[in-house]
DNA sequence: GTACGACTTCAAGTCAGCTTTAACGCAAGG
DNA sequence: CCTTGCGTTAAAGCTGACTTGAAGTCGTAC
């Protein structure tokens, strides 16, 4: 049982061969077995490209993908190290839940009046995301972006 | 009162100021009032890119964020697309939340044997995202990929 | 008056994540 | 045997979202 084509999976999962071809190149796929040249996968491949799936339209990059589901070694110090980055990524997808609610609210709100509910919605936003305090920098505000 | 400047509001919402002259350039904030050629902005500014920043992190792209925050029109036939897009995009954030659930099960499972959580949750993932019929196109699935 | 620093525009460059192109290999069918 | 069709690689190209660079404009400070 190995007898799906680049192609035949291209299709079930909804990508292009190429894009197939460079997650093999990038280690997110590990290099398949071939039959006189080409390429043979058996349904396991099909299963883990529906994870990268998932995880590309939630916004992992697809070093955190390689990482998180296909990088764990053996050995136990990087076993540990996996286990603080799924820990990371665990607590940023709840931030990202809470602030989806807030988005639906914002659309939600704006089949009214859109400019009060835009404006009202981005101070909450800002205070927030941004606002520590009006005139001094402080130390508890997320740096989201370096 | 207008009196930031555009690398105070950059500082504030940690873009640089290039990427606000760039949202300008695209219609995502609107031209800003100049003072000897130099663009000057209240703290409107501020809410606004709060929620552009918020909206992008959740992926939406340049394009929806200025369709659905900064693109409605006065006339009816205008605001009949905007609640249509709007309606849409709701439903695609409800979708991403049960997606998230389901990512923070596979790393939740995965502390525990990595390979069989991974194997197990991608069968169901691609259950639920792909598989139709094993052997028949069906019209059901989604394009997510065209 | 000229040096400085912060702004301006416009064009070109960068990065991630693929896709496209060119040149080729293999095997099944007529 | 040779065309057709799907596969291969390596390298170059594309898109979205910016950033960087070059060349110039202000206003304040010396």
């Amino acid at each position: 049982m190995a007898q799906l084509t680049i192609s035949d999976i291209a299709r079930q999962v909804g990508l292009r061969p190429s894009a197939i071809r460079y997650y093999e190149q990038l280690g997110i796929l590990p290099r398949a077995h071939r039959i006189s040249g080409q390429r043979r996968y058996d349904t396991s491949a099909l299963h883990r490209l529906a994870v990268v799936q998932r995880a590309r339209r939630l916004g992992f990059t697809l070093d955190e993908i390689r990482h998180l589901f296909f990088g764990f070694r053996k050995n136990v110090s990087a076993s540990e190290r996996w286990r603080k980055l799924s820990q990371r990524k665990l607590a940023e997808l709840e931030i990202q839940v809470s602030h989806i609610k807030t988005m639906q609210e914002l659309l939600t709100r704006m089949q009214g009046c859109q400019c009060d509910a835009l404006d009202q919605c981005g101070r909450g936003i800002f205070r927030s995301d941004f606002a520590a305090g009006e005139s001094q920098a402080n130390g508890k505000t997320a740096k989201t972006n370096p």
